[in-house]
DNA sequence: AAGATCGCCTGCAGGC
DNA sequence: TGCCTGCAGGCGATCT
């Protein structure tokens, strides 16, 4: 599945092979990949004809690209999609959802999906703290590699939540961009057990977590954004960077790489927590207010 | 009104 | 061998 650097390198080898280049036609061999665009798939593909692309850009894990008309066509990859810059001679791919042709004859864009998870929609842009965001996607916090990003009022809406620190990490409302393997990873760096009520982090916690957010990014990143000069722009998220530097999700039973205590794995909103039980020890029970 | 839960979708691993 | 079940995941919709 495709985390925020997957994404951004997405967006970077968007940037370089589409932007600039004049929509021709558009094709939509199934209709699930443009649900998320109301007025339907016809009005898609009628409303990007002749349409200039100016630039791609990003928030947390949406795509959109900058349209000369002043909307954007937005996309998300969900748990499947790719981005792929293709010859037209080249066959179909199983998955194949949405083609652009471009008026320059040169390569095409492709929207494959096999989960259907993914979509993409055409919106306004509007105006949000300061900066141009598709109106869809207006609520979608800035994510920790934004510039903009605010750590220290990041914090204190975080420490103003009444839940669990895991399920705010996770709200994109709160910050962008982090999920559940992003997530585990960085609770595991700054030692806090995925339970823990967020009304009772500290300033210096809160802090950690988020750090350590940005920085396991940082790094996936930088060991995954190579793969941009080729016209193959790779989503799949299986860069190699996963197996290798991984501490704790998708890790049961093995040892934790601090402390050698087996790793264990807690049921967590229909899927997993990942977590070493001697570094992130269990919140005790919240104490009934008297 | 914030917080919690549900359902979408497909391929694959594991059990028998 | 092949069927069955469960799991993976983000996020909008829908509940409490």
């Amino acid at each position: 599945m495709p985390e925020l650097p997957e994404v951004e390198v997405v967006r970077a080898g968007l940037e370089r092979h589409v932007a600039g280049r004049v929509i021709a036609s558009v094709d939509i061999l199934h209709p699930r990949a443009i649900r998320r665009h109301v007025e339907g798939p016809a009005d898609f593909a009628g409303r990007l004809g002749g349409v200039k692309i100016e630039a791609a850009r990003r928030r947390g894990k949406y795509l959109w690209l900058d349209l000369a008309d002043g909307e954007a066509m937005l996309a998300h990859l969900g748990m499947s999609g790719q981005m792929l810059v293709q010859p037209g001679e080249a066959p179909d791919e199983k998955h194949l959802r949405v083609r652009l042709r471009f008026a320059d004859g040169g390569p095409e864009l492709r929207f494959v999906d096999q989960r259907t998870f993914g979509g993409l929609a055409l919106s306004e842009l509007v105006e949000a703290d300061g900066t141009p965001v598709p109106a869809t996607i207006a609520h979608i916090a800035r994510d920790p590699m934004d510039p903009l990003f605010d750590p220290a009022r990041t914090v204190s809406a975080l420490r103003r939540r009444r839940t669990e620190v895991k399920r705010a990490l996770l709200d994109q409302t709160l910050v962008s961009g982090v999920g559940n393997i992003y997530a585990d990873e960085a609770l595991w760096r700054s030692r806090l057990h995925w339970a823990r009520p967020t009304d009772r982090l500290t300033a210096r916690q809160a802090e950690a977590v988020l750090g350590a957010a940005s920085e396991v990014m940082g790094e996936a990143l930088l060991a995954g954004g190579t793969s941009f000069d080729t016209l193959y722009v790779n989503v799949n998220g299986q860069s190699g960077y996963f197996d290798r530097s991984l501490n704790a999700y998708g890790r049961e039973g093995r040892p934790c790489g601090r402390c050698g205590t087996a790793i264990r794995r807690d049921p967590f909103m229909n899927r997993s927590s990942f977590s070493c039980p001697s570094c992130q020890p269990k919140p005790r029970p919240r104490r009934r207010t008297p």
